[in-house]
DNA sequence: CATGAATGAGGCTTCATTCAT
DNA sequence: GATGAATGAAGCCTCATTCAT
C-alpha cells in the first residue's frame, strides 16, 4: 500500500528490532514471518529483501546481541584490577553493569537466554560459537582471579563459570526480566555475599 | 506392515519414550508426530490411540518427569538431617543423588530444562504448575537449614534458590548430558566447596 | 470385554437398527463406525463380520427400508379399486399409510429422503436403482386412474408423479419426522383437497 | 508452477466458482480441499488466502446463492398483481422465472436443494437462516394470493408451501437440473395446470 | 526498492479397515 | 465368533518462501 522509502541499514535494524520483539514474546520457533511483518509494518517481501529466511533474521539478533555484550567485555577489560584493595568493589561494578545490560535489553536477553537452552537443530551451530564467545570472557577473569589470589585455587574455574553462568541466567529469567521494577543493587549484594563466602554459618561446627 | 499388538501401559510407556527421545533431540516445536512414531516404529494411527495430540503426549513426559522426580523428593524427605554432624554429608548425599537422577534420565532432563525457559503458550500453565512443584522443595530445604542454623541467615531462600537452581540447571545440561562419561563425585566436590566457603581465598585482605 | 454370542441374523439386524439410528442422526458422510458401534454396543471387528464396509452397512439400511416399503406396495396392490365410487377413500386410504408408514420408521426415513438428495459419488447408483423402484410404482398409480378416467389425461403422469414425491418427502421431512405428535388425517385432508380440485377458488373470474 | 497474480475480486470469484462445481458434483462432505483447488486450478495456500475453511468457502457458495435469489424475489416483488384478470398469467410468470434462475445456475441448485436436507451439524444453523429467507417470500405470496380471492381458503398456506417447494425441489432435482435441455414452458404449463385445478377430472362422478 | 498474491512442502489429525489375540 | 489394538491413506490447515507487479 503506502510504501515508504527509508535508508538500507535504518530499515534494516527496524526489522531487527521487530524480531527481537517477536522472538521473545513467541520464541522463535512459535512466531512466524507473519508476527514479525506486522510488528514492523512491513510488506511481506521487504522481510526477504533483508534477510534470506527467518532463521537469517535470528542470526541478525543473535549478532546484535554480540556487538551490544562486546561493548560491556570491552568497558570491563578496560577496567583495572591492578589494586588489590579495589578487586571487590570492581566485581561488584561488574556485576552491576551486566545486570543492568540484561535489564536494558529485556527483550534481546529473553530470547537468548531462552533459546540458548531450547534445542533448536537449524540454530545450534550458531549457538554454541555465541556461547563460547560470550562465555570464554568470564573463565577468563576467573582465571586471572585466581592468578591474583583472590579466588581460591582449588575452584575449578571452568566449574565456577557453570555456577555463575548457571545463576546469571536464572536470575535474569525469573527476576530482571518478568518484574517492572527491580532493586538491582539488592541483587548484586547477595549475590556478592553468597559467592563470596558461600552459605555457611561461621560458628558452624566442623 | 507386520503388527504387534502389544499391552497397552508397555505400548504407551514406549510412546513416551520415543516422545522424550524425540523432544530432547528436536525440541517440542521442531519435534513432528512423524519423528516420534518413527522412533517408535509404530503407525500413525497408534500414535492417536494413546494421546490425543502433540501436547498431550508432552504432557505424558512431563507428567514421567514428575513421578520420577517425586521419587527422590521422597528420598530426600526420608533421610534425617537431625544430626547436626552429618548434615554435610547428607547435603552431599542429596546433591549427589539429584545428579544421578538428571544422569539416569539425560533425554528426559534435556526436555524438562531445555523447555523450561522456551515460551510456548501452549504448555505454559502445566509448565508453571509443574516448576512450582520442582522448586518449592528446594526453598523449603533451605530455610530449613536456616532454621538449623547451618545457612547463613541473611541470604535470601529465594534468591539462593535462583542461584542453587541455576547452577544445577546449567551444570546438568553442560556438563552431565553432553559428557559420555561424567565424574559425578568431582562435581559434587566443587559444588560443596562453593557454595559452601565461597569463592574467597582465606588469607586475602578485607 | 463382555463377549455376547448372539444368532447371526439377530445380530446383523440389531446392526441396521444402529446405523439407521446413526445415519438419522449425522448422515451418512458424517457417521463414523465408531457411532455405530458405540451404538450398537459391540467391538469394531464385529462389525465387519458382518458388514464388508460402511457402504455395505449402508446398502443394508436401504434394503431394509425397500423390504418394509415393498409390503406397504403389497398392501396397496391388494387393494381393489374396481369400484369407481371408492375411488376417492382408497387414495385417502392409501395416502394415509404412507404417511403412518413413514412415521412408524421416522429414523429410516429421514435417512432415505435426506440422503436421496445428498449426492454421494459412493452410493450414487444404489440410490438410482432404489428411488426407480420406489417411483415406478406411483407413476403406474396415476397412469391406472387416468385409465379409469378418475384423472384428467392432459396431465403428464411423469409430471404429476414429481409432483406427489416432491410434495410426500416435503411433508414428512418437515412436518411428520420433526414433530412429536402429528395429526396425520388433517394432513390427509389438506393433501387430498389440494391435489383434487387444486388451489383456484370456485368464483374465480377466468 | 506458474504463477498468476489475479484481481481480488476475480480470483475470489473463481474459486467460488471451483466450490460450487465441486460441492454440486461430490456433495460437501465429500468434497475436499483438494477438488476445489485442482478444479480452480490454484495452489493450495491460495485457497486459504481467500477462505478461512472448507466451511467458508461453502458459506460462500450459499451467500452467492442468496444474493442471486433476492434478485429474482425483487424482480417477483416488482411485479403489480393489482389487476385480478392477470394474475394466473402473472403466476406464470413468476414460475417461469424460478425455473430460469435455477436452470440457469444448475450447479448452485443442486447445492442448495441437495444439502438442504443433508443434516450437517457444521452449517446447520447457516442453512436455517437460508431456508427461512427463501421460504418466507413463498408463504407471503400465498397468503396474499388467499386475501385476493384467487387461492382457496380452506387451504392452509402452510401446507402449501410445504407442497410447493417440494415440487419445485423435486422439479428442478429430477428434470431441469439432469437433461441438457428442457423445455421449462412445458414444464410450467402442466405445473400450473395441476396446482390450478388440481388432478380430478371434471366429470368424475361424486 | 516495496508490495502482497501465490506457492507447496509439511504438519496435525481422523477414521475406515485389518488382523493378532 | 468376538474383540480392540494397529494400520496408513487421506483430509484439513499453516507458513516459509517466491515472484509478478
Amino acid at each position: 500500500m503506502t510504501r515508504t522509502v527509508l535508508d538500507k541499514e535504518v530499515r534494516r535494524s527496524q526489522l531487527i528490532d521487530a524480531s527481537i520483539k517477536v522472538f521473545a514474546t513467541k520464541g522463535y520457533r512459535s512466531a512466524s514471518i507473519t508476527d514479525i511483518i506486522e510488528a514492523a509494518g512491513v510488506a511481506r517481501g521487504t522481510f526477504y529483501l533483508y534477510f534470506d529466511s527467518k532463521l537469517d533474521a535470528f542470526h541478525a539478533v543473535m549478532d546484535r546481541f554480540l556487538d551490544l555484550y562486546k561493548e560491556v567485555v570491552d568497558r570491563e577489560l578496560a577496567r583495572s584490577y591492578a589494586n588489590p584493595l579495589m578487586i571487590r568493589s570492581r566485581i561488584r561494578e561488574s556485576l552491576m553493569e551486566w545486570l543492568e545490560f540484561f535489564s536494558r535489553n529485556k527483550d534481546l536477553a529473553k530470547v537468548v537466554f531462552r533459546e540458548a537452552n531450547a534445542i533448536d537443530p537449524e540454530y545450534e551451530q550458531k549457538w554454541q560459537a555465541m556461547l563460547e564467545v560470550c562465555f570464554k570472557h568470564w573463565t577468563d577473569s576467573i582465571m586471572r582471579f585466581q592468578k591474583v589470589g583472590f579466588v581460591r585455587k582449588e575452584l575449578d574455574p571452568r566449574f565456577l563459570n557453570l555456577c555463575f553462568s548457571g545463576i546469571m541466567i536464572n536470575v535474569v529469567l525469573q527476576e530482571v526480566i518478568p518484574k517492572e521494577r527491580v532493586d538491582l543493587k539488592k541483587i548484586v549484594d547477595q549475590w556478592i555475599e553468597f559467592i563470596e563466602f558461600g552459605i555457611k554459618a561461621k560458628g558452624w561446627l566442623a
